[in-house]
DNA sequence: GCCTACCGTCCGAACGTTCGGTCGTGTACC
DNA sequence: GGTACACGACCGAACGTTCGGACGGTAGGC
């Protein structure tokens, strides 16, 4: 099989994870055979075992790489220190950043149902970031700085659930109007909860 | 195993539907096998066929019935006549309602992700659901009532990722202050697509 | 310069289990 | 006695996973 002059590529995880991801993105965790995998990779699936123990540990790679990520965003200094407005902008911004710049292992985190433990865990760090998020809300709501008819939890999850609907139709190679993500997220949202005129 | 004195319930196609979508929700479609439908239902797999014709049929009828109430909104007279501004906005709300009233079969419409034929018809009706709609924010925009700014297409999908999300958190039983979804979102949604103020 | 031993990578062929679906039969009710 | 509904047993196919071994480099001894 093999060509003189064209050494073999061989396989690490990273890269079998990359393509498996794609994988799973298209036919959902649960659609995809370890032979669709051997498939996409050009591998069989006895190799495939080789670089990871098991399918879920593939998934679990995955959403491990996502949630590091979006967990990051919350100890950056701008999401720690200053007014809580100004915190949950810069969290918008930089979890729209995250989720364009690894938008395939973000897309299987927020797609991820709960039937394996790996699933369940996935899910109830969603939940812990959530919380956290929430909570900023309701600083910001404190501070005078976001309408005080907002409820934190409902804001949080409109805010997110805006955002986190890109994964469906984020198209990175179109360099249109949705260059910036966050920015147009932000623009949107801010506007109807920020604190409205007496007036209003 | 029939129990004296207990009338046997027969299984019509509509509940059974009820209780696959649940399962399917909980589960996903793929992840969700025959024998955990009829642990389910209390009947077995055989019987479960003697109802529909295969899986994928219920899978058909769940996301059928999500498509028709969701395309109907289009039909209301007041989605047909009036500024673009206000058919929108009863747009977002009527189809907030649809998404509240019908919640378990919405929600499997927008898991979807389109392995058979079925869910790829699904996803076909979506897009040309979403396509409608903007149409209808652009019109809003060069009658002058939406920023002109904004892009049509992103803001429909930010507005409708915002609603859809909710298939994700919606829980029927709290009557708090989530009790007009469609009132959340278009309150949050409205004041950032509207035009500005000149020195904006 | 050649032989040998070794290692990472991959393969084909199977494993036991579970899958969606079928079949023949039993039973309650009109 | 026919019809509607349910049952347990079963089917071939596909599932995730395992296993022994083959291939192609590389390092060391001589």
């Amino acid at each position: 099989m093999s060509v003189p002059g064209a050494t073999r590529i061989a396989y690490t995880p990273e890269r079998l994870l990359a393509v498996a991801v794609e994988v799973f993105n298209l036919r959902g965790y649960d659609g995809t055979s370890m032979e669709d995998l051997a498939r996409a990779t050009g591998i069989t699936k006895s190799s495939i075992y080789h670089h990871v123990r098991s399918k879920e540990e593939l998934l679990r790679l995955a959403v491990s790489r996502a949630l590091d990520r979006i967990f990051a965003v919350l100890d950056q200094p701008a999401a720690r220190t200053g007014r809580a407005i100004d915190r949950l902008e810069h969290v918008v911004r930089a979890s729209a950043r995250v989720l364009v710049d690894e938008l395939p292992y973000v897309t299987l985190l927020l797609r991820v149902r709960g039937n394996t433990a790996t699933e369940q865990w996935a899910l109830e760090r969603r939940r812990e970031f959530d919380r956290v998020v929430a909570i900023l809300v309701a600083r910001a709501v404190a501070d005078g700085d976001l309408d005080d008819t907002v409820e934190p939890r409902l804001a949080t999850r409109l805010l997110f659930g805006m955002l986190n609907s890109a994964v469906e139709w984020y198209e990175p190679a179109r360099a249109d109007a949705t260059a910036d993500l966050g920015e147009a997220v932000w623009r949107l949202a801010s506007a109807g909860l920020r604190r409205r005129p007496a007036g209003s």
